[in-house]
DNA sequence: CGCATTTGACCGGCGC
DNA sequence: GCGCCGGTCAAATGCG
């Protein structure tokens, strides 16, 4: 593998996917579903190239009539080519043919040469797509343990009724989630998938409250709920449906009559919000998403409007933002997501639509493994940022549960965007920072790429979680010119780096080691998290 | 002309 | 019950 990557640097500029490269006799179709793909694919272009101009085309052309297809028979070809080209050159032509021969040679080591790169390049694809696969998994899963442990840790340690411990945690940034919080989980077991989409969270966050204790089926607030599903539905995101997410305004239109509707709210009871704070002058991050505005309103407590956005990639997709800049430091843009895409998304949404996700997920998650623990917000910050500083932080106040990722103490001078220019999320699978003492140039690289250095989640578990059921679709360069720019970029450092597997073998190992050390550091944390930003979006409303 | 944005009106939730 | 507030709608407007 090292050979196929380290030749590259001088070659041809690369040809378009699916190229045919008619002196092989055979369709060499290239796709290049990943970076390393694409960087193979100049590699075989280049090769191809070389041999395809030295010999006269008419003899390119008889030896094309006559060699095997089977290009796996490797160094056998170079019999029968040989006795092709025999038959074809040896009119005069014996040098030539000599030169021939050997270039049948070199063409015959190169189609094993091919071969094997091939079969590297699915063995890394199979590797990549299993390790960023599972990724996000073990990140729910390492959030669920270290909380656990978290917990007893400081029930231990503390000597704290968990109840006090509730009792106090109504503030932000006291590094513990409020029980109002912690008690949006469902008894139940709730799905990965339906998560993020799970609706009315606030609803049992306010249900749950202490001057409220009632239950659904209670006073208030189960009245409302019997009041035909009125909030549970009017948040409900069916993905087939013409519902509108986030507000209650499309409440009306619920019948509450509809069994199905029921049933549905019954299976989406809980919704997250997951605000994203990034430096940007541009109004808007480019997430990869397509929007649309369909408001704007004044936000008490900030001079700057708040804007309001639908996703427009797909007819009744219910995924809403806002986006408002932070009152205090305007450069900070805040968005927050809700709900879940209907519909396939392109790699560069990839990137914020998984982050989002995760981070409802692991925000949801965390309420639900734990029936009345407390969830340290380092755990998730570093769950979804590991060896970041960018951090994440659970609203208390905030109506809704809130997830907020900030961004905005990325020490990368680069994290400032130029002006006018959109906030570009690009797409990305490694974990620069994960690399840790490794360092190499694909984590530069890439880190120096993304000022979301820290949204690098499962490009398959975001799709799964976001557009469950839809195919993956195709890139779209079109739509986001900066995605091939950072691919192109990510390609050159993958080129510089002689040892891909090495690095990937450095990145998991990484994985594993910064969720282990998150879990440390989030223990040291836990008592030093004062000085740590925490701002929801939502909860100066 | 079609599409996106703007913006005032409207609605429901919630606190007092 | 009233008013505030967040959120959405939809007509008006702007733009390519």
């Amino acid at each position: 593998m090292d050979k196929g990557w380290v030749s590259s640097q001088s070659l041809l500029p690369p040809t378009p996917d699916n190229t045919m490269f008619p002196l092989l006799g055979f369709p060499v179709k290239l796709s290049r579903p990943t970076m390393e793909l694409h960087h193979d694919n100049r590699k075989l272009v280049a090769e191809v190239d070389f041999f395809s101009h030295t010999p006269p085309p008419n003899i390119v052309k008889k030896e094309l009539d006559q060699t095997p297809l089977h290009i796996n028979t490797g160094l056998q070809l170079l019999t029968a080519n040989t006795r092709s080209d025999q038959s074809t050159v040896d009119d005069g032509l014996s040098s030539d043919a000599e030169d021939k021969r050997a270039k049948t040679t070199e063409l015959a080591q190169l189609q094993v040469e091919l071969q094997r790169m091939n079969a590297e390049n699915k063995k890394l694809k199979e590797m990549l797509s299993h390790v960023t696969g599972n990724y996000t998994a073990l990140q729910m899963h390492l959030v669920t343990l270290m909380q656990q442990n978290q917990q007893r840790t400081e029930s231990t340690e503390n000597g704290v009724a968990q109840g006090k411990v509730e009792d106090k945690n109504h503030g932000v940034g006291g590094g513990k989630v409020p029980r109002q919080f912690l008690d949006i989980g469902p008894s139940g077991t709730a799905e990965v998938d339906d998560q993020v989409s799970d609706s009315s969270s606030d609803e049992r966050t306010r249900s749950s409250t202490p001057q409220d204790n009632n239950t659904e089926a209670g006073t208030r607030d189960g009245a409302r709920n019997n009041n035909g599903n009125k909030s549970e539905l009017g948040r409900e995101e069916s993905p087939d449906s013409e519902s509108q997410g986030w507000g209650p305004n499309k409440l009306q239109k619920v019948n509450p009559s509809n069994p199905m509707d029921q049933s549905t709210a019954e299976a989406t009871m809980r919704k997250a919000r997951v605000s994203v704070r990034a430096r940007s002058e541009a109004p808007m991050i480019s997430d990869g998403c397509q929007w649309r505005k369909y408001g704007q309103k004044m936000a008490k407590g900030n001079p700057c409007p708040r804007a309001y956005y639908r996703c427009t990639m797909a007819v009744g997709c219910p995924v809403r933002k806002q986006v408002q800049r932070c009152a205090d430091d305007r450069t900070i843009l805040v968005t927050t997501y809700e709900g879940t895409h209907n519909h396939p998304l392109p790699p560069a949404a990839m990137a914020m639509a998984s982050t989002t996700a995760a981070a409802a997920t692991m925000l949801l998650s965390g309420s639900m493994s734990s029936a009345d623990g407390v969830m340290n917000p380092n755990l998730l910050a570093r769950a979804i940022l590991p060896c970041s500083t960018s951090m994440a932080t659970l609203s208390a106040s905030a109506p809704f549960p809130t997830v907020t990722l900030d961004l905005t103490h990325n020490p990368n001078p680069l994290q400032f965007q130029r002006p006018g220019a959109p906030f570009q999320v690009p797409f990305l699978q490694a974990q620069p920072q994960n690399f840790g003492s490794g360092a190499t140039p694909i984590a530069q690289a890439l880190y120096n790429q993304s000022k979301f250095s820290g949204l690098q989640l499962s490009q398959d578990v975001g799709s799964s979680q976001l557009a469950p059921q839809a195919p993956r679709p195709p890139l779209q360069p079109s739509q986001h010119p900066s995605l091939a720019d950072t691919v192109s970029a990510a390609a050159s450092a993958i080129t510089s780096d002689p040892n891909f597997t090495a690095v990937l073998a450095a990145a998991i190992s990484s994985i594993i080691g910064g969720a282990h050390n998150s879990n440390n550091n989030n223990n040291n944390n836990s008592n030093n998290n004062t000085s740590r930003t925490t701002i929801s979006s939502f909860s100066g409303n």
